[in-house]
DNA sequence: GCCTCACATTAACATTTGTTAAAAAGAGCT
DNA sequence: AGCTCTTTTTAACAAATGTTAATGTGAGGC
């Protein structure tokens, strides 16, 4: 396990001391999801938190017509969306799929819940990482409640550059909230 | 301060049991908030939780075209946001307003913060409030993503009964993405 | 009762997005 | 290269939503 790669993935949201370090990377375990497998499924028993090392990976869910929503696009170097934000009562509330091959670490929620609660560097962090996953959420509730598709294009090009080329347009299509032929006539419009 | 008032709008959450509560009513303040009034403004400096007795409010930004977009509504005996969800480097990244008279009580964020570290009912209760946000925000973006305004409409009207009678429209439709016009046609279709 | 003001509705037209189906382009395999 | 399968683009038309402006409606003050 690189370690350091881990740290730097981990400092992107708050620094952690040498020390802290200790005790949270013994219980981390190494994971690698092919592209197209789900890794969390709704309703299933969740017990882990995940940090994304190298890979694309979204959440998504069946909405009551049989389409798939996508709600949120993770890339390399990120962490997933906290535990406590997708689960109830143990049990996953979204599918989690890995859009390419994916690297990840996991690591215990309960035990880190616990180290949030003793460390103080940890506790940070761990909200760091919560506020970031809700102001993404209030940009983006924003973004579909208040501008057309296009800009929502524009804005998701700059968020994740490159994944228009990396992840198939249905998905983006759906994350933008639209269809993919509507995503693919403003593609023509705006290149 | 009715204390009866203030547990069973708390117990909606999760149950705290009498020897927990006595530091938290300490902490309380009451507030009176007049229609129409910002009571947090964005970018402002806030400290606060709130838990809303009587009245309804909003959370709402001002987007790039000028234009008002409503991002959250509370009604009678609920909590507002958590501070962690709506807050960064003490700043408020919302505005919370009245739309009707409202009456509250709040209490120091940082104290609260300190009392979930300390007292497991209440780590309990705060994440608890904080996964009904989420859900919240969860289904928003499913059903902004992936459905058309009118579904949107019903399910506005299950999930706050009465609210079309009782705040404007605007507000309304900013809530659901659409303008104050296309709301007037949708009402006039499914009525 | 009548004014005024704010709010809601209606109408006419423009624009955006959806739907369905066919055509084109691309990716892997032999 | 040629074949097959998947993905993306195009086209034609339908439906939903936006824009602007006029009309209607209701509540409160005089």
């Amino acid at each position: 396990m690189n370690e350091v790669e881990i740290k730097s993935v981990i400092e992107r949201y708050s620094a952690i001391s040498p020390a802290s370090y200790e005790e949270f990377l013994k219980g981390l375990e190494e994971l690698s999801v092919s592209k197209g497998t789900d890794f969390i499924r709704k309703d299933g028993r969740e017990f882990y938190e995940y940090i994304i090392l190298d890979g694309i990976c979204r959440s998504y869910l069946i909405n009551p017509s049989g389409d798939e929503v996508t709600i949120s696009l993770f890339g390399d170097q990120s962490v997933l969306s906290p535990y406590i934000t997708r689960t109830r009562e143990g049990l996953s509330t979204l599918n989690f799929q890995a859009i390419t091959d994916t690297r990840m670490v996991k690591f215990s929620a309960s035990d880190f819940e616990e180290l949030m609660v003793q460390n103080l560097e940890f506790r940070e962090w761990g909200n760091e990482v919560l506020k970031h996953e809700l102001a993404m959420k209030v940009s983006r509730e924003i973004d579909l409640a208040s501008i057309t598709a296009k800009e929502r294009l524009f804005k998701f090009r700059e968020l994740f550059p490159m994944f228009e080329n990396l992840i198939p347009h249905p998905i983006i299509a759906s994350y933008l909230g639209i269809t993919n032929v509507s995503l693919s006539r403003l593609r023509k419009t705006t290149m």
